[in-house]
DNA sequence: GCTAAAAATGTAAGCGCTTACATTATCTCA
DNA sequence: TGAGATAATGTAAGCGCTTACATTTTTAGC
């Protein structure tokens, strides 16, 4: 055995055609598309592979072949169980095809994420998951003249050309309004995440308005606010929106964190729900079972959504064609902390 | 200007110096080590490189460099909010340090795992994390033989040569058992995540057993149900428990999501926490306090372990160095889900 | 003003793979 | 049986960068 192949240097593609007595050629092909070489040629190759632990190396292979099989993903954050849940299942399904996955998150910062997302290109992501369409001219730009192919996901606006998966935030809430509405709610309040640079929140509020517009109710002046995903500000956020709005019988949240929060903050200051006020949420985590009451919410498939999403981005690499965009069901689970007036 | 700077084709290294008029060393010397180049030059480099809109190629960066500036890390689950805190914690801190973060997940498999590890190794991850010691020893073998350094997290056993940060499962386990024992508990059942190749949740049951035998009382007896990580499970478990062995007065649950669990089958099975049944968690995620009672439990510091973790993995790559290991502190929660019998 | 040392820049050799193209071996069928 | 098609393998040219070493320019000291 030739000092070269028991040293301490890690084994090159050369390594293992010399052992296998074959040109390097031969070798790659073995790697990558076995069935063009002869199945002896192959066993023998794969020998020297195990013999010598050779395993490839990664940034001669991205630049040789122009492509790395790396997807990459930028979310606002780990910490919010729902894209932690898509996530994955996102990557599982990734992983499944071979495909690996890197991730990055914004935490919820607009320039963050354009960073973020330049970020992943220059590391060689092939295709791109990105959350919701928000975001500069610029950077659609930017990942259109690299034609990194990229998918929006937890959100689908109709008519939108930018493939897309997701679910229609605005058309879900309004659904969820319009059981508020039929509890005998007239004095609606909202409590959403900012909605500035995240069409997902801004869409449910919107929903709320449509479904207020619908009832002949005048829902650009229902009382709204925003603040950042996180229980406690939840909490603080009901105690705002019941200061201010002391009449207000129905609290929809535009997520179930939130909606958390000001359940908490509604015990804290002694109001029953729902008999004092109902309080609603939006994604159906695992706490909005727990809670107590239960909560009102709108389900998401998350998994489902993570899922898929990595089936079509697989596809448009693939085909190198964009998919048409798929629209998600929601429905709605109704549960104790949604009452009559 | 030349066709070359205007076409669809990504810039290179070359376009830059080219249209700088200096030498691709000069450039590169620019973008890595800028104080060893004229700050004329360097200007004129800069203004080319946007001009251009150059991004260095991945891949030919690795493969010159010989490393990737990629740390891995494989978790078991994202789904579990303690990994998912702790990693986001982790992700931040590598990128205020220029490093991108790898993550893949075991599904708290083991077999899957040293997959993963591997993958991670030919990716180029200069470094990894990983969750707990279990793993072969051909995995540390082949670690070491590719000089990867290797921190485990979320777990920290005395006298272990493996550098790693975390905290003592067994000895926070022990003192939250000396407290319900305290309470004047002696019939304590515990439910666990599978323990075989899980060294955190198998600390954390022989925690309770080592505080049991300091009281004089059968550890080894101890009724066991081990389920994995799923609220749902933590509730048949406690079924189980409680069916065959009815006159427990407390549950000790490895995790905090399994307590909830219990805590949902002993309000179904029309059981009073705690004066019929005392319940404990370990984590103090974010459901144990909105849980109804709030869980006991014990508290874990993993976003400050998460960015810890990456500041050690950033001065092992820089220094080349082991580094001590560092045992993170963790403090009980009293709620009111453990009372006195 | 001259020389030696230091600073700035350039030259070019890889890094370890993939793949177009060239070559050789094997098969098919009249 | 042999020509042409087909399958298997080999040859070698990059892919876009970093960096050791060579060269040129600047600076310092006297």
């Amino acid at each position: 055995m030739a000092a070269s192949y028991t040293d301490k240097t890690v084994p090159t593609l050369a390594d293992v055609a010399r052992r296998a007595k074959v040109s390097t050629a031969t070798v790659s092909r073995c790697l990558n598309s076995p069935d063009r070489v002869l199945g002896e040629t192959r066993d023998r190759v794969l020998k020297a592979v195990s013999d010598l632990g050779y395993a490839p190396n990664f940034g001669a292979r991205a630049l040789a072949a122009r492509h790395t099989n790396t997807v990459g993903a930028v979310i606002p954050t780990m910490e919010n169980a729902v894209f932690a849940r898509g996530i994955q299942a996102f990557q599982e399904e990734l992983g499944r095809h071979g495909k690996t996955l890197l991730i990055a998150s914004s935490a919820y910062q607009s320039d963050l994420e354009e960073e973020q997302v330049r970020a992943l290109v220059a590391r060689g992501a092939d295709a791109l998951l990105l959350i919701g369409y928000d975001r500069s001219p610029e950077l659609y730009a930017f990942l259109s003249k690299r034609e990194v192919p990229t998918l929006v996901a937890w959100s689908y606006v109709d008519g939108l050309d930018q493939p897309a998966i997701g679910f229609d935030n605005r058309a879900a809430m309004a659904g969820l309004a319009r059981l508020v509405l039929g509890h005998g709610h007239r004095n609606i309040a909202c409590i959403s995440a900012p909605t500035a640079s995240n069409d997902r929140a801004r869409g449910r509020v919107e929903g709320i308005r449509q479904a207020l517009a619908e009832a002949d109710l005048d829902g650009d002046s229902m009382m709204l606010v925003e603040t950042p995903y996180a229980i406690q500000n939840g909490e603080t956020a009901f105690r705002q929106v019941m200061a201010a709005a002391p009449d207000t019988t129905a609290v929809m949240c535009v997520n179930d964190v939130l909606a958390i929060g000001a359940l908490r903050a509604a015990r804290e200051m002694g109001l029953k729900v729902p008999d004092d006020v109902s309080i609603t949420g939006f994604d159906d985590i695992e706490i909005a079972v727990l809670a107590e009451p239960a909560l009102t919410t709108v389900h998401v498939p998350h998994r489902e959504m993570g899922r898929r999403a990595a089936a079509m981005l697989i596809g448009m690499l693939r085909d190198n064609a964009v998919p048409t965009s798929v629209k998600l069901p929601t429905d709605i689970r109704m549960r104790r902390s949604l009452g009559r007036i």
